[in-house]
RNA sequence: GGAGAGGUGGCUGAGUGGUUGAAAGCGGCGGUCUCGAAAACCGUUAUGGGGGCAACUCCAUCCAGGGUUCGAAUCCCUGCUUCUCCGCCA
C-alpha cells in the first residue's frame, strides 16, 4: 500500500507518478478528504482520552482517601461514552480509507519507460541466436505427446484443463531443472526454504495479493486459505510484522514451490499446452533489503535469474516494463522471455520486480538503521522478488530448442547430473 | 476430533481491577576503570499514531477482536496459537 503520508504531504507527486500508470486518480482527492476527517477525529478522541486517563488517576486517590467520587465517575461515564462513539467512528473512517488505499498501485520508480500497454516495453538485453532448424520443428504439444511425456489431456482429467500432468521422463527432467536452479543460487547466497503453499488472509493481504486479485486465487472457504499463487507470498511473510537488523541485509532466499492461479478472465488466449496453466513450478526469488540498495540487488536478481538461461543455453530477451504494464506491487519491473520457435514468438518466463516499501508497509517488515549521530532508526524494508524461474515456458523454450529431426529431445548439459539420462 | 494448561518487551520471567508501558534477571548499546580485554560499577535500551522548528508532549498497544468498568495486562465472550495427554493418520 502507499503510505498515507505521503498522499497527505506530497498529493501532487502521487497524481503525477499515478497518470504515468494510467490510473483514475480521482480516489486520491477522496482519499485526502476522509484522511483530514481521521485527523479531526483522532484528535477529538485522544484529548478526551487524556481528560479520561487524568480524571481516572484522581478517582483512584480519591478512592484510597476514602472520599465520595461519584460526581466525577458520573462526569467520566460521559465521556467514556464519547469516547467510544469516536472509536466507532475512527474505526469506519480507516476501513473507508483502506477500500481506497488497498486498490491503488505502487508509484513507479523514476526513469521507467512510459507508456499505455505491454507494447511499448523496452527491449533491454538478448542474449543468444535463434537456432536455424533444417526441419520443420513441432511444437511441445505434439513432441511431448510422442514422448510421452506430458499428457494434458489426463491432467484435465484429474482436475480441469490447465492443471499438466507430467511423466516419465517429462517429470524426470522438470525434477532437474528445479534441483539445478535451486542449487545454482544457493552458491549466489540465497538462503532455500520450502514453506506452506496454502497460506491464511493475512499473509495474502500482507504480499498485497488481496483484496485486489482475490478472484485470481484458489481459496479453500472452509478454512479461508488461499493456495499461492507464488512463492513470494509465504516467504514474504516469513518476517512479517519483524524487525529485521541492519546487518542481516540484504536477506534472500529462494524456495521451489508448486504455483496456483486461476487466470479468471484469460481465456482463450495463449492456453494450449503449457503456455497458460492453473498449477505450474516456480523457483522464486525474494531479497529483503534497504531502500539504498534496492536498485541495485534488483540488477543483480536479474543476472542471477538469467544465469540459469544461460547454463541451459537457451535463447532470451529481458525487457523493461513500461509505467503502463508493471504489476500492481512493483515500482520496476523487468521480464525476462524465453523464444519459443513453434510459436514464433518470446513467451514470458520471469519477472524480476522492486516493490521498494509498498508491501513491506502492509506487510510490516522493518530494519533498525543506525544513523551517522548513532541513534537508531526503524525503517521499512525495500522488498524484491523474481522468479528463478517458471519451468511451464521454460519447458516449451527448451523442449522446442533441443529437439531432434526424429523428435527427441536432448538434456541440456548442466541437468544430466541430475536427470541420469542425456536424451528423451 | 476429545481433555487439560498456557500465550506479558530481543529472551527468561513477575504481575489478578487504580502512577504498571509494565518489577527483576539476561542480552544489546554508551560510559567509568584498564596498555587492552574480562570482571565490577553507572547509565541507557519497545512499536504505531497525533501535536510541536525543537526540547518535548499526548494517545494507543501485555496473541487478535469484542464486552464489563470512571479506570483492564489483570474480569467476561469469541477466534487464533503453543504445549501435554487421548483418538485418527502420511
Amino acid at each position: 500500500m502507499l503510505d498515507i503520508k505521503l498522499i497527505r504531504d506530497n498529493p501532487a507527486l502521487v497524481l503525477e507518478k499515478l497518470k504515468l500508470r494510467n490510473e483514475d486518480t480521482a480516489v486520491i482527492g477522496k482519499i485526502q478528504e476522509i484522511d483530514s476527517k481521521r485527523l479531526d477525529v483522532i484528535k477529538k478522541a485522544d484529548a478526551l482520552k487524556e481528560l479520561r486517563n487524568k480524571v481516572s488517576d484522581e478517582i483512584a486517590v480519591m478512592k484510597k482517601d476514602k472520599q465520595d467520587a461519584s460526581e466525577r465517575i458520573a462526569e467520566m461515564k460521559k465521556v467514556s461514552d464519547e469516547v467510544k462513539q469516536l472509536d466507532v467512528e475512527l474505526r469506519d473512517i480507516e476501513t473507508e480509507v483502506e477500500k481506497l488505499l488497498y486498490y491503488i498501485p505502487a508509484l513507479p520508480a523514476d526513469g521507467i519507460p512510459y507508456g499505455k500497454s505491454a507494447d511499448e516495453n523496452v527491449e533491454r538485453i538478448v542474449w543468444g541466436e535463434k537456432k536455424n532448424f533444417d526441419f520443420k520443428v513441432k511444437d511441445h504439444i505434439e513432441l511431448s505427446k510422442k514422448l510421452d511425456i506430458l499428457d494434458f489431456e489426463r491432467g484435465a482429467k484429474i482436475s480441469g484443463s490447465g492443471f499438466p500432468l507430467y511423466k516419465g521422463k517429462g517429470a524426470g527432467i522438470e525434477r532437474a531443472l528445479i534441483n539445478f536452479m535451486l542449487d545454482t543460487h544457493i552458491t549466489k547466497g540465497y538462503r532455500e526454504v520450502m514453506p506452506p503453499i496454502l497460506v491464511n488472509r493475512a499473509s495474502m493481504e500482507a504480499a498485497e495479493k488481496v483484496p485486489k486479485f482475490e478472484d485470481d486465487m484458489y481459496r479453500i472457504n472452509e478454512d479461508d486459505l488461499f493456495a499461492i499463487p507464488t512463492a513470494e507470498v509465504p516467504i514474504i511473510n516469513i518476517h512479517r510484522d519483524e524487525i529485521l537488523k541492519e546487518e542481516e541485509l540484504p536477506m534472500k532466499y529462494c524456495g521451489f514451490t508448486n504455483c496456483f492461479r486461476r487466470e479468471a478472465g484469460s481465456y482463450g488466449k495463449d492456453t494450449k499446452g503449457f503456455l497458460r496453466v492453473h498449477q505450474f513450478n516456480k523457483v522464486e526469488l525474494v531479497n529483503f533489503c534497504t531502500p539504498e540498495t534496492s536498485y541495485d540487488e534488483m540488477e543483480k536478481m536479474l543476472v542471477d535469474a538469467c544465469a540459469i538461461l544461460q547454463a541451459l543455453k537457451i535463447h532470451y530477451r529481458v525487457i523493461e516494463l513500461c509505467t503502463g504494464d508493471i504489476g500492481f506491487s512493483a515500482s520496476k519491473c523487468y521480464d525476462i522471455e524465453v523464444w519459443s520457435y513453434a510459436e514464433n514468438k518470446w513467451l514470458e518466463a520471469s519477472s524480476v520486480s522492486n516493490c521498494t516499501d509498498f508491501q513491506s508497509r502492509r506487510a510490516k517488515i522493518r530494519y533498525k538503521k543506525t544513523l551517522e549521530n548513532g541513534k537508531t532508526k526503524t525503517e521499512l524494508v525495500h522488498i524484491l522478488n523474481g522468479s528463478g524461474l517458471a519451468t511451464s515456458r521454460l519447458m516449451v523454450a527448451m523442449l522446442e530448442a533441443n529437439q531432434t529431426k526424429e523428435g527427441n529431445i536432448i538434456v541440456p548439459e548442466v541437468l544430466r547430473k541430475y536427470t541420469g539420462f542425456d536424451i528423451i
